[in-house]
DNA sequence: ACCTGAACACCGTTCAAGT
DNA sequence: ACCTGAACACCGTTCAAGT
């Protein structure tokens, strides 16, 4: 009985165009990839992305949500690990992404869609870096204001591309000064 | 002798360019202007703009240095004050050119013009930052990596409004958390 | 030297028409 | 239900032609 036929099939196509989009927009960026390069690299027409999508900014937001599963679930692993290294490892990982976060930032203003997205995102890391700054030692006073900080710092270096070595300084710097007696010679 | 005409018209009429795509690409955006808005605002023909200016970057980057100018202008009247008053007072004020900061992340990558202006911007800032925390008593040896996180974290404070209360809270802990025993109860 | 109107290639999106 | 070709309004930019 093939009543609901295929539902496979379109679930299928897409994730092709989902995947499709997601590598052009993270290796081109969103605004230099046309809807037609979309389509031609999903083997489908540049009408066809409308029928799954309302418009480019829905994909985009397909495409944010299925890069943020993967890399999700890759942090699953190193969870124990200690915490300036986890955030070392999410710096390395996201760094790839930054097309991804500049366009969120571009558009979220403009976009319900993607404002609500970015709204959640940081919902999500803000509630990873509390545990993982009280977790360090950083009093429950200053907790609010470090999250932030360490928000605003795996971003920046998303965005500004370092060496490994200066990378390291800073999240050193980062993690570690309210421990006391850290380092620093 | 008219000989060398009007080039005080000249000027005045590329300011207008200037000012016009200052504002729209300040309070509406980059890619949300097209040059014929610019034109329409500034009373000129769209094509007249190419007279003035190589492209829609090059544009971009006269209306960055018009506003850049007139911020450090600003800025030098408030050389004397606290430093964390004085990062308080440059997020404040940066604050409205969100959307200029966004477009220059966004397009640093894929313009070349855009990009020397974004490396040199950020030379800038950084000087600026290091003799802040310099002058703050940040030791020598944190002090680059110091820095960077100034920088980022003024970057995310433009980038993701806080109210006036968290923005404090950040700067203060920022600023001040190197310093032996200031607060934190 | 300065400015313009017409034109070009491209963009995201819509829609009537097909299966 | 799913897909398409043709068309729409708009975009940044070019260029021959005017003064």
């Amino acid at each position: 009985m093939p009543r609901n036929r295929r539902p496979q099939d379109r679930e299928e196509k897409r994730q092709e165009i989902v995947r499709a989009a997601a590598t052009l927009f993270t290796d081109v960026g969103y605004d230099e990839t046309s809807t037609t390069k979309i389509a031609t690299a999903a083997g489908v027409t540049t009408t066809t992305i409308y029928w799954y999508f309302a418009d480019k900014d829905a994909l985009l937001v397909a495409v944010l949500d299925h890069v943020l599963e993967a890399a999700l679930a890759e942090a699953a692993l190193h969870s124990q690990r200690p915490w300036a290294d986890q955030v070392l490892w999410a710096v390395d990982r996201l760094e790839r992404y930054r097309r991804l976060v500049t366009v969120v930032h571009a558009r979220a203003p403009i976009s319900e869609s993607i404002g609500a997205w970015h709204d959640e995102f940081h919902r999500l890391v803000d509630s990873m870096m509390v545990d993982g700054f009280r977790d360090a030692g950083v009093p429950e006073s200053d907790l609010d204001a470090m999250t932030k900080i360490g928000v605003f710092v795996v971003e920046g270096l998303l965005m500004h591309p370092q060496s490994e070595q200066d990378r390291r300084a800073v999240v050193t710097l980062l993690t570690g000064q309210t421990r006391r007696g850290s380092g620093s010679s």
